[in-house]
DNA sequence: AAGTTATTCGAAATCGTTTTCGATTTATAA
DNA sequence: TTATAAATCGAAAACGATTTCGAATAACTT
């Protein structure tokens, strides 16, 4: 199927290729006769510009790469399509990579988009980065580069973000306001920010309401999966039977903790009150209802990409870009899973 | 940042760029040594192909398009999945585009990914497609293309798919062995394909049963969500107080059904016996737990992938190309929300 | 009428790679 | 030694658009 060219269209009007190409912009010095017959004629033929010809010549390709974690994630999902929405409103297309929270996969994907010559990436860590040779190379390479959710402090990247430690310490604040006196807390992997600063903010809660902070109360998920709810939940029963409280760090896990609460007759929240984090859509169906800390995902990824247009633009024009980092507004969302005072 | 090109190794050292070129691919016309210094070099250089230049050389970018109604979907981002990982291990990568269920959004979506130039297209329509215009263009245009799920069974492209009416009806016929007689359904928007061929299942499933088909069992999605779910089940109980069974074209809207009935204390499965479609995620940890059917999604998106693959190679190499549909099989999942009888 | 200024156009270089086809060199055979 | 075959190389033409810069024409001045 061949399509039309400027060539084309520049020989069936007798004229030359640069006017035809000045004819379809905004150009001045074509007169408005040849202009008409120009673009006549670029409709009549359904002229479209080859996009691999106007890269090559201009160097950039409107695209942006964007690599997460996992795509099969309420969280990540609903950033894609904060992403995907601003990037299409902006003449911008995304092209999506996961990299299944394996820092081996994460570092092919980040050589792919390089090579791809992407005009921008947005990103967001997987648990397994504790190493950031890769990310430093998209520095080194002057890729605008935009970070959000699970980043790297020590990159000097434009960030979006939620404070973590701010929203955990909301979220465990609120089950001390229900009574709670012992809470324990089901945390992240070690190396991802977020998990860290949310037991940061856990253990700020603790102090500041004069409850010691015991680690034994506090367990630590790999995979951060239903499954692990489930078999954490079983295990500080077991261990600490008078346990009246439970911080987790995402929904999915706080959803696996309720099943195995529900299943073996474990009031929730009488005996112990439970809250998630994230929102996931799925907390609001279960029984019974998850607290949660919501968290503005699609948000999210619209101010990502806006940030990331900037750099584009400035990278561009050649002009210094200043990385910015913007801080989400988080809110607790109370519901039954936690609400030991009836209002 | 300047990349290293092809002519700077050639001038480094004193060849031509033909030679270059061929010492990095897999031509005989070099010599060893010549082979080796160039490939030294570029390690050195860090040289990587220009990907725009190989584009318009070569005609084809290693990109596809993907274009589904949602991405915060269950489903569709588990097909996603699958899609980006079959691809990224035959070496392509993936756009992705929503028509957030907008036919209007869905034509210009083709149109974007036709002007990129993508290799090939993968595409599940949105549930105002009635109109094949857009889809036709794609074919005149010889792009590969293939369809799943929600597809036009008009359209001689490739297909991915599973047997909704035979799924439907071994969801209903799983109803009517549970003793359920009057089995409602609320059934999905009028356009989509797999809405109808549900559809259809329900009835043929009654017909086989000796049960009469009455109309007024049927309530018909909009949106196909939550809220629909809760709404349909005040009105199908209102309506008739004596039904003892409903089918539900999927998981998200069914959730909203048991939510409704949980609420006003009409039992699951008990009084009425609920099946939805999909199988997801949610519905293993909501109460009671939902029976659903299961649908390959993953395998539907790497299966898409491949066929498609099939396709670009045919058009790469002038070959024809014969479209294929395959149709995966679904299984029925029995869980709490339909078994009457216990076992 | 001659000089000046706008208008309107196009030749050609460029972006970086791929590939054809002929040229050159080297090795082998007669 | 000459003819032939094999092994290496490179010039140049694509791919299709963008953009610079100079040329040509038209339109005004005085």
């Amino acid at each position: 199927m061949k399509e039309t060219t400027l060539k084309e269209i520049a020989e069936a009007l007798g004229i030359s290729i640069t006017t035809v190409s000045k004819a379809l912009k905004q150009y001045s010095d074509v007169s408005d006769k040849t202009r008409k017959a120009v673009v006549a004629l670029a409709k009549e033929l359904n002229y479209t510009p080859n996009s691999f010809a106007v890269n090559l010549r201009t160097k950039e390709s409107k695209t942006i790469g964007l690599i997460i974690p996992d795509v099969v994630h309420h969280f990540f999902s609903n950033v894609i399509n904060g992403i995907i929405a601003e990037a299409g409103k902006m003449g911008y297309l995304a092209i999506i990579l996961q990299s299944n929270e394996s820092l081996e996969l994460e570092i092919k994907q980040v050589a792919l988009l390089i090579n791809k010559r992407v005009d921008g990436i947005i990103m967001s860590l997987s648990n397994e980065s504790n190493n950031d040779f890769h990310i430093k190379e998209i520095l080194r390479k002057e890729i605008p580069f935009v970070q959000f959710d699970k980043i790297c402090k020590l990159i000097p990247s434009s960030k979006v973000i939620i404070n973590d430690q701010k929203a955990a310490m909301k979220a465990v604040q609120h089950l001390i306001d229900q009574g709670c006196k012992k809470i324990a807390h089901i945390r992240g992997p070690e190396n991802p920010q977020n998990a860290i600063d949310r037991f940061i903010g856990y253990k700020k809660a603790l102090e500041k309401n004069g409850i010691p902070y015991n680690p034994k109360l506090v367990y630590t998920c790999k995979s951060v999966i239903f499954e692990e709810g489930v078999e954490f939940a079983k295990q500080i029963i077991e261990d600490h039977p008078d346990v009246d409280g439970i911080f987790v760090i995402t929904d999915l896990v706080a959803v696996g903790v309720l099943a195995y609460f529900n299943e073996n007759g474990i009031q929730v929240p009488k005996q112990v009150a439970v809250i998630g984090f994230s929102n996931w859509f799925m907390s609001q169906v279960i029984t019974p209802k998850l607290s949660t800390v919501d968290q503005p995902s699609y948000e999210m990824g619209v101010i990502a990409f806006d940030l990331l247009l900037e750099e584009m633009i400035c990278h561009k024009e050649g002009k210094a870009f200043f990385a910015r980092t913007i801080e989400l507004e988080t809110s607790i969302i109370e519901r039954d899973s936690s609400l030991k005072i009836v209002k």
